[in-house]
DNA sequence: AATGAATGAGGGTTCATTCAT
DNA sequence: TATGAATGAACCCTCATTCAT
């Protein structure tokens, strides 16, 4: 009876298309959300963008494949949600501890410096998928041929801190406390540029340099003191 | 300069073998590899790497797949022949541009930053792709599984013009021409990073800054002029 | 004409359950099931069969996916019921539309056509989905492997004005009134599927031919007029 | 050293993907074409079109996924491959079986019907599949929403054979042999969807009608023969 | 040496179906 | 009773890689 030809048999009827599902473990509706962006944000911080695949995060926050394309599109959409979360996360710790700060120019800049490097140290996942090489959107699946490039969420990663800080450079040149021959959006995205790419380079290996040193470095070469006119540096 | 030492670094660039005196240029094998490399940069520049497969690029060669595969591994391998021939080719640049040049620190600066603009402009392709965002090597196919992030490719291409700032800065700052609060390795890193973002930035809109801006730009925030010390900047 | 045997093939039209008297508009099964099938019937017109899934014809409805299972086994089911509504619709307007005409076979043929086609004309796309081509029901999920063509609903839809058909040739037939070359069974296929095909091209595009071009045509290639014996045509 | 432990390491090593490729089985380029389209046939003629899926028939062709997609670019295609081979292979008997006719119309007619029969005869797979239901591309996956109602295979199919009865039946007209009623477009549309119905469905149960039965009903209804004018019929 | 047809693992995505609420 | 979030098998298709020619 329990023979293996009947387990066969067995086998046979179980598949029942449809499969397995809803025994909810959870009843926040975007408490599913938060654990798919978590999961994603570790996934990509081990093994990169590429590395990993829409099944694997899923698999990592606990879920269905399909209930991750319930709530994103594709693998960008999430990475897009991994940035603008990030990029909230940092707004916030900025504007909390550059509050207090009133007159010198060069502590604002230590300030927001401090801010972001305090921020990759309480969060270096996070950090480095949002502020680190952004993914480029696969020009098109069966597409037509677009310009590839680094896709829109790259923009909308670099994009905002470089407008804040282009808008922050433009003000000072105007009031005279900036070298006139700097190119605020220039500059704002050189600096954005070199402290993505510093940061991350850090947090892969703390002991290449110590938190002060990279502080002491970026703030030396912040535009805003870099190129600040008057007998300040 | 040229010391065998530094040769090393661009491995197999050219291997010379015998076969130059008859070559029929169209079976030269390294015309071939060249013609690889070449076809390789225009796809990557036009569709990404992630946008460009490796028969497309053979294709675009005019060779076979197979004949892809036995010149270069994989994609990465061309893509790293690419960012090593830009190398070279920026290092002959600037060793030429700035050999002239004896004293004034600023001056060296501009020159090295002019070079590096001037080979910008003149090859903008493969600008774009061996100073643009790094592939990462998906870690699982083929792969070991190791931690993917920005892979080999990316030590290659940024180390080579890091070690050199990185030299470069430390000796300034032994002769007191540097804020000593400047770390060589962070800056280093930081300045080549803003410079590749920059000028690729650049190259997909000329028209977002003049070219005086963007070295003017540049030039101010590099560590040498940034954080010099003394009665200098 | 009405016979309860003949209303047996329309089941499940409408159990009238007790609910009827205090019936809320939008709880009442039944308005729930109307809208099911007519949210349905929209979709298939629209999209196609293949083109739309069970949760969008839920939706359409105003309902919940569970719902629509409630009702449906799956999306043939609600293809079958529209079938099965267009049927019983247009067996309703045939019987209305012959119901006066006495002698001429003509003047009968006649006014079937009319009718079928003035039903075309009222509700287009339950037509076009009811009489168009049928969806064939794929063998493997959840299926047992049975062959596939023409499902289980292809043969309700034209089922049935084929047998009425079919009957019809055969009493003219008996009655000497038709060519006995004719054989019913082939020949009121044929002509079920000659109007389900040329009225659903028709209503794709009406420029095509005129009204009275349809209707005439259709006529003269009905079995009834077409292979007519004695001195008629 | 052979210890389970060293095993696993082994597993670790074979993957390789990239997979067991190209021992050539057969050497003529189109050869694998032909195979791909027989297995096509078959398979749609076994499960029907949505009962089959890409792999299925790469496999039932003997050859792997990869190479199904080499020749075609989706299911669609093969199946418009094996209805326009279906199409030419029925052309060419056609013609052939015309070809010694002269005079007589029904004549004409009936070598016409004698032909197609023949030929859904010697190929009933092939006929089944290429002048049964038409598959409806899929209106288009992650697309925007256009029609979908039978695509643009059918028009292939259907359409040939249509504009060539169509024409004869306008030049009837036209030299006063035929019922200046009937309208050639509408009846060309609806003896093709008659006979295409009509002989797919005797072809599922030959016991359903005698061959003559099928061909006499035929040349009966065929708008030529049926609509006649003159002393004829 | 060069070729390119062939390969199949694997990625992205859909959707019929269930069941806790 | 109605709901709709959740599920994962199954689908379509791509592409790195091999090897017979």
């Amino acid at each position: 009876m329990a023979s293996p030809t009947e387990a066969s048999t067995f086998r046979a009827l179980k598949p029942r298309t449809g499969t397995e599902p809803g025994r909810r473990k959870d009843h926040d509706p975007d408490e599913v959300r938060r654990r798919l962006i978590a999961a994603a944000t570790q996934c990509f911080a081990d093994r990169g963008f590429e590395g990993v695949n829409s099944n694997q995060i899923a698999r990592a926050a606990g879920v269905g494949v399909g209930t991750f394309y319930k709530h994103f599109g594709d693998k960008f959409d999430v990475h897009q949600a991994v940035v603008l979360d990030a990029l909230e996360a940092l707004r916030r710790r900025i504007a909390h501890s550059v509050a207090g700060t009133g007159g010198a120019l060069e502590g604002q800049v230590r300030d927001l410096i401090e801010a972001i490097i305090g921020y990759a140290e309480v969060d270096p996942a996070r950090f480095r998928v949002a502020f680190g090489p952004a993914p480029s959107r696969r020009s098109s699946p069966r597409g037509q041929g677009t310009q590839a490039r680094t896709g829109g969420t790259a923009r909308a990663q670099v994009g905002y801190s470089t407008r804040v800080t282009e808008r922050r450079l433009a003000e000072l040149q105007a009031a005279d406390l900036l070298d006139p021959r700097l190119h605020p959006g220039v500059a704002a995205r050189a600096f954005v540029a070199m402290q993505n790419s510093v940061v991350c380079w850090w947090l892969e290996d703390k002991s290449r340099a110590t938190r002060d040193d990279l502080i002491e470095t970026l703030i030396l070469l912040h535009p805003a003191v870099a190129a600040a006119s008057g007998a300040d540096s």
